[in-house]
RNA sequence: GGGCGAGUAGCUCAGUUGGGAGAGCAUCCGGCUUACAUCCGGAAGGUCGCAGGUUCGAGUCCUGUCUUGCCCA
């Protein structure tokens, strides 16, 4: 196979990617005997969405888990899926009838879903052929979406379940409002900020005459106060306590009452209470027994107990309260004042606390189990610190607003009866049978208007994609999974939501291992999104870059804290290791021709013994990191492995080698570029599989291939200091000609003070290949060889090396570039001899750090002692 | 207010049981050496935020502090 000069990624990945589908090669088996399953689930995506820089990183850690444990042999099974995302979905098809200029109101409800499963069919496989172009080895057999028939099932069974259980509940409550999307939510899918607003101080007339100033932030809701409220201890007000108030405006009676809740510093001191639109005033409105005056609609317009003020927008309202009461004298003043909103995390509208009856999840009972899985290590997150947020969370849980006021998603499976009553049943006709053996005869069964949260479904993925509540092959199988890995903001959302279910319906946790990821921000350090236009598409990365580099890159962003800026320079890093990857190949088939070498037996040089411990070494480093979920240490020691020791070193020594037709080296070079090749496979799948294909091996996709194993070599430490040896020889000269502008074909002698039949003899053999190196150089070697007056010196650890320079050298800059040498070799040694001069150091140091430190002592002395008569006998 | 993360070379960041400070990019110098200029070679660059403490020894552990970001309330 012909191999261009560079690495073109279009080429081969949509190429490759067909090759692995047509070889089903994703496909996982059940019950295979001797294989261990590993299974994961995919953060499903939004059905409707874009993959997004977040998707682009989980997704590819994913995937060289899956590709790393299908490599080493495991049954690996990774379970795709999309997320129906009720509000998110419905808003994007609700903006387009917006376009067209009607709304769902007018299209009507079965008219509207109808039309989202139109939206999903027509965009729903966007995402999937997206994470296909990031290289996804799912198993798309088994893609699964939440709201599929099976998925439904076990989201209405669950729900019986708990309400039969006691754990579901309906219930009037104040709970988050969006005006916007017209919808309960819960507590999560809020976030607050800072806003700047305003501090209302508002006159209330006792009715014993006088008054009483009270401080607001929201001086319209005040249509709804039905009480006031002063802290008990509060000597200003205790008085008060069982008195009246006047409400201003609307005149009603508002009874003054004593609570703790009522913080004396703040404003006056004094509440006002309107239990139906503040969750402060709800429970005090609780308990003193208050009523409740609901005064806004669901779309965040007042109502008509609103008085005069019936119909506004809650905005307009407030200007118009304030007016009012400006005009009636009983607006104090006015204070600027930043407090914190709630903000619906879908549409960013202001959100309301509104008293509404919904139905909810008792999540204590659940919690408590969760929290004990992660305490006794049945679970466990890395990294570990996440823990923590999770106990937080759980140990403060606060029950589960489940119900939204949407249409797309799953409709809530209870039935009322005509006067009311509930009917909870997996289906209709369950319902309807209880209700007649209720009433004792056929009724008119209304269902629940409102569907589920979207969490609802995705709480049981783990175990609803495997088919549960049937019993399945895949549940017996692939359940728990072995490794869940996402980010941070779903951790509350899903992750411990997905444990309480797990070991709630499955008596088992969900997976065992739980990886968070960090969240990629802006090269600013901002949050990415599309409203600030700063979010990056990584389909145009994949186009401009490649997706092996976009995922060497996503590899690299792990170990780096909670947040990582873009790695706009891990990008470029990565396309081009994967065009030294692809020159590499190409370099290594040329000289191959047809021919595929296996590693010889007998292996003299010490180049070729060196770098096969390199080798073995480096994949034992991989597979640690791997094990231990260190994506960024695997890829640098990929990357230092296979461009510095394999390309700059090994690459360049063997030139001449297969020149001279040498062929040991052809079978080294090919092993290397075969399991090499393997190595990175879990990380760039594309350009590994274009490059296994033209070697032509066995079995026919790398992504089955078996994973190297080190085999250590016996640690021959001859070699190593062969090696480095080499390094040092072939450095030396390259530094004497850069540092003195001797062209590269300009014939050097070198003399050098060893004797060559010692520890140097290996090199003495390869000394045409140091030359290769470095260019022309004649080498005397003796072991008491004397510098030639106006020589360059290099002073390795166990030789020195002279080049005679006379006419070209400048004496007193060489002597400085020594001395400078010198000075550092003074201060290491003065550290070391320090350091082994401290008693305390000798008596209490472990003595292999002592014995070291007596080497590195004895070599930097030997080492200065050089550098010293150097020095000295520079002149002469 | 509580919690968490980050502060190491000009920039972005590695640094896993505490034991001689690293990479990539950028910079400077030299090279189109027939695998690769998405390249090769050479060089320069750091009191590891600050102050204490533990230790024979601290970038690494502890306390405090400053700067910055995020989450929760």
């Amino acid at each position: 196979m012909e191999l261009s000069k560079r690495y073109q990624p279009a080429d081969v990945e949509a190429k490759n990617y067909r090759f692995w589908e047509e070889g089903d090669y994703f496909r996982a088996s059940v019950g295979v005997v001797g294989k261990v399953p590993f299974s994961i689930v995919i953060p499903p995506p939004n059905v409707t969405g874009r993959l997004h820089m977040g998707h682009a990183l989980n997704n590819t850690l994913q995937d060289v888990v899956i590709r790393y444990r299908r490599m080493v042999g495991d049954e690996a099974c990774w379970f795709p899926g999309t997320d129906h995302a009720g509000i998110a979905t419905q808003n994007v098809v609700e903006k387009d009838l917006a376009k067209e200029g009607t709304t769902r109101h007018q299209l009507g409800r079965d008219a509207f879903v109808a039309r989202v499963w139109d939206w999903k069919a027509k965009y729903g496989s966007e995402i999937i052929d997206q994470l296909k172009a990031l290289g996804c080895s799912c198993d798309w057999s088994r893609l699964r979406f939440t709201l599929d028939e099976g998925l439904s099932k076990a989201v209405r069974h669950v729900f019986v379940r708990l309400y039969e259980e006691g754990l579901v509940y309906r219930g009037e409550y104040l709970v988050n409002w969006c005006p916007r999307c017209r919808t309960a939510l819960s507590d999560l899918e809020v976030g607050h900020r800072d806003v700047d607003g305003g501090l209302y101080y508002i006159r209330y007339p006792l009715e014993k005459g006088g008054c009483l100033t009270i401080a607001t932030t929201r001086p319209e809701t005040m249509l709804g106060d039905t009480a006031i409220a002063v802290h008990p201890q509060d000597q200003r007000y205790q008085h008060l306590i069982g008195t009246y108030a006047i409400l201003p405006i609307l005149g009603r009676r508002l009874p003054i009452v004593g609570s703790e809740s009522v913080d004396p510093e703040f404003g006056t001191g004094t509440l006002k209470v309107t239990p139906a639109h503040d969750p402060v005033d709800f429970e005090i409105g609780k308990k003193e027994g208050l009523e409740s005056i609901n005064i806004l609609n669901g779309d965040g317009t007042l109502n008509e107990a609103a008085g005069p003020f019936a119909g506004m927008e809650r905005e307009a309202a407030q200007r118009a309260v304030v007016e009012r009461l400006k005009a009636d004298g009983a607006l104090e003043k006015i204070e600027p004042y930043r407090h914190a909103v709630g903000h619906c995390d879908r549409c960013d509208a202001a959100v309301e606390p509104l008293l509404s009856t919904q139905w909810f999840v008792r999540m204590r009972p659940l919690a408590e189990k969760a929290i004990a899985a992660v305490k006794d290590g049945r679970i466990q997150f890395v990294p570990e610190r996440w823990t923590k947020l999770y106990f937080d969370w759980l140990e403060n849980i606060r029950d589960w607003c489940i119900s939204r006021q949407l249409w797309w998603g799953h409709r809530i499976p209870v039935w009322y009866g005509p006067d009311g009553r509930e009917f909870v049943a997996e289906t209709e006709e369950e319902a309807a049978a209880r209700a007649r053996k209720h009433y004792a005869r056929s009724v008119e069964l209304r269902q629940d208007e409102d569907v589920l949260d979207t969490w609802f479904s995705s709480w049981l993925w783990p175990f609803s994609v495997m088919g549960w509540p049937e019993k399945t092959e895949d549940l017996a199988t692939f359940f728990p999974t072995s490794f869940l890995l996402t980010g941070f903001d779903i951790l509350f959302f899903w992750v411990s939501r997905m444990v309480m279910a797990s070991l709630c319906f499955m008596d088992d946790v969900p997976f065992r291992t739980v990886y968070i990821t960090p969240l990629i921000v802006d090269d600013k350090g901002q949050k990415m999104s599309k409203s600030k236009g700063n979010s990056v598409d990584p389909i145009d990365l994949i186009g401009e870059y490649g997706a092996d580099a976009l995922r060497l890159a996503m590899a690299q962003t792990t170990g780096k804290g909670r947040t990582v800026r873009m790695p706009w320079g891990d990008l470029t890093e990565g396309r081009n290791f994967l065009n030294k990857i692809w020159n590499m190949a190409r370099f290594v088939l040329m000289n191959l021709g047809d021919e595929r070498p296996a590693l010889p037996d007998q292996i003299s040089w010490f180049e070729d013994r060196y770098i096969l411990r390199r080798l073995s070494e480096t994949t034992e480093a991989v597979r640690k990191n791997l094990e231990e979920y260190g994506f960024h240490l695997a890829v640098e020691t990929l990357y230092g492995f296979t461009w510095h020791d394999v390309c700059d070193w090994y690459v360049e020594m063997a030139k001449p080698r297969i020149a001279a037709g040498d062929p040991v080296v052809r079978g080294v070079l090919y092993h290397l570029l075969r399991e090499t090749t393997k190595l990175l496979h879990p990380f760039v799948p594309f350009i590994t599989e274009e490059i296994w294909q033209a070697l032509g091996e066995a079995p026919a996709s790398v992504c089955v291939a078996s994973y190297p194993s080190s085999s250590p070599r016996d640690p021959d430490e001859s070699d190593v200091w062969a090696m480095t040896a080499f390094q040092g020889m072939t450095g030396g000269v390259r530094s004497i000609r850069a540092e003195w502008n001797v062209p590269a074909t300009a014939e050097l002698r070198v003399v050098v003070k060893a004797d060559p039949r010692g520890p140097i003899a290996p090199v003495v053999e390869r000394l045409e290949t140091c030359a290769s190196l470095t260019g022309p150089v004649e080498y005397d070697l003796a072991p008491d060889a004397i510098a030639p007056k106006g020589s360059a010196r290099v002073v390795l650890q166990d030789l020195e090396m002279y080049v005679p320079l006379a006419g070209v050298i400048d004496l007193d800059s060489e002597a400085a570039r020594i001395k400078k040498e010198l000075s550092e070799m003074k201060t290491e040694l003065d550290r070391s001899e320090t350091k082994l001069s401290n008693e305390q150091f000798l008596k209490r140091a472990p003595e292999d750090v002592v014995e070291k430190e007596r080497a590195k002592q004895a070599e930097f002395r030997q080492k200065r002692d050089r550098l010293q008569a150097n020095l000295s006998s520079l002149g002469g």
